[in-house]
RNA sequence: GGGCCUAUAGCUCAGUCGGUAGAGCAACGGACUUUUAAUCCGUGGGUCGACGGUUCGAGCCCGUCUGGGCCCA
């Protein structure tokens, strides 16, 4: 379609007129600026790999095609030199000489060809008389020109265009492109890890008649063929549990939610989330999982168990984890013995002695946890284990077999925020029901997280599932408690307002 | 939701006391057969986020809005 050349319009500024110009003038000339296919027989990489040892001013006989974006220009009277890049950052110089190529295809070089442009150059492998691996051409053609110029390659893009032209920044900034292949290792980390202690992965709907599976805001949606309301789901968590109801013993998801609640450094509305269910297991076998998860991931990205964080701070997430018991640590940092018992007026008062502002919706559960992240974050740092949750905020989880009024949940907290969860499942679906009826009171008092009676969940729930752990991980959040990385540099596009 | 900072050339940024806009890279023209952010000579490029106000005069002061960042809740 490039062939019908199109006006240009002379409002746009100088820089974009001109490559726009060049483009109409290739044309004109009878030169596809953007053919189906060039000359290519080996990759950058390939070529740096089998010569990478070359003397200073070596010509090797090799011919080869190759093809890159161009990222350096150097146009010196007779002789040429450019950088090809190809997408994982590899570098191969080109050259192009006069008695090479020729007056008019050294001067079309010249004039037609931008910093951006991807060209195919063949030629002799050879290293220049500075010890650059080079090709050195004998013709040259256009793969694709670029009507946009790169942005200076030596100052750092601001945050804001790095996140909205992402594309550009994978080319200019090597550390975006390390970043955006450290996810894809660890997925396959994660995924090795599962498979070798024989968990199958599964795909649940992500538009459902009902969400739930978590406390959040969902997004709403609107199916026309079926007439009704859809959600995008929050959690995956009630359809995994119906695999287990069905036999898939072992059992993983990988995959995005979606939460309808603010954003900031460390929330996204959509977020990837591993979770997993394992029958016949509970809270600390799937603590352990959890444990070897994380601890393989880390050795995939760093080839160690040491990560660094987002302050630059070294961490070993080696060896058996700390755990605390959550009650435990209220106790110690209110300095008076605080039990799943203890009475919400004195709850409230221990709040408010260490200067929390008490939000009248809480139940007694969450006004412990509030408390527990007041008093106990600076112990969580190295990788902990808080074990033994309030059930009255778990509604999905089961009684500690010993201590009344706690579930057997826990959270793990790595770096200082929340990055995992993990219980011994509830499996009562008469208890299960209460819960979640009592959940939809709470929905109707005006609880917008509250979870819903979900009857299909219910049903399977009564054909009976045994006895099984589950756990719940934030990738982006694994990805940062890895890298030290904001959560807008670990996914590759984070939602960003329009820009007009 | 509250507070603070911020928006100027393709990119990254200066812009003093309110007096018609600056740099580096990039671009354009020229020189150069071993450059590495090449160098040298020359040139062009701006709705100063948007709207309103103050003023003889606003990139700068005031207000509103929009985008972005940081901190707090």
């Amino acid at each position: 379609m490039s062939a019908d050349n199109t006006p240009i319009e002379d409002d746009l500024p100088e820089q974009l007129r001109i490559r726009r110009e060049k483009r109409a003038d290739l044309i004109e000339r009878g030169i596809e600026p953007y053919p189906v296919s060039v000359a290519r027989t080996k990759s950058l990489k390939d070529i740096r790999a089998k010569y990478g040892a070359l003397d200073i001013d070596v010509a090797t006989g090799d011919v080869e095609s190759l093809t890159g974006r161009i990222i350096f220009k150097r146009d010196t009277g007779k002789l040429c030199f450019a950088t090809l890049r190809e997408g994982d950052g590899t570098e191969i110089q080109a050259m192009f000489s006069l008695d090479k190529i020729g007056q008019e295809q050294l001067d079309s070089w010249k004039s037609d060809i931008d910093l951006g442009d991807f060209v195919s150059v063949t030629g002799e492998i050879i290293s220049s008389k500075r010890g650059e691996l080079s090709v050195l051409a004998n013709s040259w053609s256009l793969a694709a020109k670029s009507l946009r110029p790169l942005p200076n390659e030596h100052k750092p893009m601001s945050e804001e265009t790095r996140v909205r032209m992402r594309y550009v920044d994978l080319i200019v900034r090597p550390e975006a492109r390390t970043n955006a292949r450290l996810r894809p290792t660890v997925m396959r980390s994660l995924r090795e890890t599962f498979h070798n202690r024989d968990f199958i992965e599964v795909e649940t709907p992500m538009l459902q008649v009902m969400h739930g599976g978590a406390a959040a805001r969902p997004f709403k949606s609107f199916s026309n063929a079926y007439d009704m309301d859809l959600f995008l789901r929050i959690a995956p968590e009630l359809f995994l549990k119906r695999c287990v109801v069905g036999g898939i013993e072992r059992v993983f998801e990988i995959n995005r939610n979606f939460r309808n609640e603010g954003a900031d450094s460390s929330h996204s509305p959509e977020f990837a989330m591993i979770e997993s269910y394992q029958a016949y297991g509970d809270w600390r076998s799937i603590a352990e999982l959890t444990q070897a998860l994380i601890q393989n991931a880390a050795m995939a990205i760093s080839g160690s168990h040491v990560v660094t964080h987002h302050d630059g701070r070294q961490a070993n997430l080696g060896g058996t984890w700390k755990e605390i018991s959550l009650y435990e640590a209220i106790s110690q940092g209110v300095g008076e013995t605080v039990t799943a018992l203890t009475p919400i007026e004195e709850l409230k008062q221990h709040a408010t002695k260490v200067g929390i502002k008490i939000d009248p919706k809480w139940v007694t559960g969450k006004l412990a946890e509030e408390i527990f992240e007041h008093v106990a974050k600076d112990q969580l740092i190295e990788p902990t284990f808080v074990m033994g949750f309030p059930v009255d905020t778990s509604p999905l989880v089961r009684a500690h077999r010993e201590l009344p009024g706690v579930a057997e949940k826990w959270d793990l907290y790595v770096d200082g925020f929340e990055l995992a969860t993990g219980y011994s499942e509830l499996i009562d679906p008469v208890v299960q029901r209460d819960r979640l009826v009592e959940q939809s009171k709470l929905g109707a008092k005006g609880d917008l997280e509250a979870m819903q009676v979900d009857e299909d969940f219910l049903r399977a729930m009564e054909f009976a599932m045994p006895p099984t752990g589950g756990m719940g991980m934030g990738l982006d959040r694994l990805l940062m408690a890895l890298t030290g990385l904001g959560i807008r540099e670990t996914i590759l596009f984070p939602l960003v307002k329009p820009e007009e």
